[in-house]
DNA sequence: GCCGTAAACCTAAAGGCTTTCGGTTTCCGC
DNA sequence: GCGGAAACCGAAAGCCTTTAGGTTTACGGC
């Protein structure tokens, strides 16, 4: 008891945790990360702001994932597609974690960060200024939906044993597993054509 | 005690009050249902399959509010637009409960039987169908995504006091109240024009 | 080298939530 | 009239979040 030689926690363990606990069972719990790491409950709010707090943590580290160099490229839509594919493979690589993270604001200033160069793009690219927040969440929709659709299909719809909707059941075979992929990529060739004539209309 | 002589509670008291604390607090509670209703907590459980099943009434609830006519309107790109704004419309009335809807499948029966009639539509308009599902898991992000955005645009982002994020801050500011209103234009034109490129292209 | 302060963990506990179970009263079909 | 089902109460188990105080270790100043 009392303090230990080494440290058994810090916040890059409790993520770490956290990510695995909710890779497996879509939900992290306090003492569920407590156990994981051999330690007492109360013990990691010692090192973390609350559940709220680890919850941030996670967004940071998913987001992490997503390479900055893409915002970098040129054209402007260059840019756009490739930072709406790298943030789709981050979130892809942790599909359950999205629903967590859409219930609480961003908060996480390394995320904002993102944000802010994103704008910038569309704004160096001649976008008129009312546009560039709807288009930019118009594309955040897209990619964080279809990546919660890419590994967790089943959770999207349970039909009925009956089946009383067989045109359904039939379209969603029809998809088949490339169904999240394909909706992303209608997605964002919807997304890109579109941007693309708002751009020249100006 | 013991059984009142007029039933104190039904599915519909339960799912109209727990549809009330949402709009008001964002979550629900079985506790505070049977707290708003006058009746214990275990009472709750006679009439509704768990939490989870209260949640697939708010499901039912919120959905009923989408006018089925429209997808009998012709040509099929009117339809689905029609459908798009009755179903965003229906969300935006409670936006709170789509945290809580995107975690758990569709089971609702008549939510599945709508999906299965716009199945329908876009299979009598000639898209192929392997492109059916990704079109419409594509309108279902965008509707529930901005319908999201639309009364709850503080739950977004959380800039910082300090503002490193200006042009974001300025983009956000540009954007103003009618931000949701205008994503989801954007994002609606675009599915549009895409999904009739794609079947003229068939 | 010593000592006070801060850090890191533990023990304990309050308070809330979900869910289940048995008990009591009322209603309804026969 | 009666037996069973329905509807609500009371109580309890088990989990989660969060806080508070106690104990041991590390570290910096003197």
């Amino acid at each position: 008891m009392g303090r230990p030689r080494t440290p058994l926690l810090d916040r890059e363990r409790i993520t770490t945790t956290a990510l695995q606990l909710i890779d497996e069972t879509g939900d992290f719990t306090v003492p569920r990360i407590a156990r994981g790491l051999g330690v007492q409950t109360g013990s990691v709010y010692h090192h973390v702001d609350g559940r709220d707090g680890i919850v941030e943590l996670l967004r940071e580290r998913v987001c992490a994932a997503i390479d900055p160099a893409t915002l970098d490229l040129t054209p402007w839509d260059a840019a756009m597609e490739a930072w709406a594919r790298s943030y789709r493979a981050a979130f892809a690589a942790h599909p359950r974690v999205i629903p967590l993270l859409m219930t609480s604001p961003v908060r996480a200033p390394r995320v904002l960060a993102q944000y802010e160069r994103a704008v910038g793009v569309l704004l160096a690219a001649g976008f008129e200024p009312t546009t560039i927040m709807p288009l930019i969440v118009a594309l955040e929709n897209l990619v964080l939906g279809s990546a919660l659709d890419l590994a967790a299909p089943e959770a999207m719809w349970e039909l009925a044993d009956g089946t009383p909707t067989p045109r359904l059941a039939e379209a969603l075979e029809a998809a088949g597993d490339g169904r999240a992929d394909r909706a992303f990529e209608v997605g964002l060739t919807a997304f890109l054509n579109h941007a693309r004539a708002l751009r020249e209309v100006r």
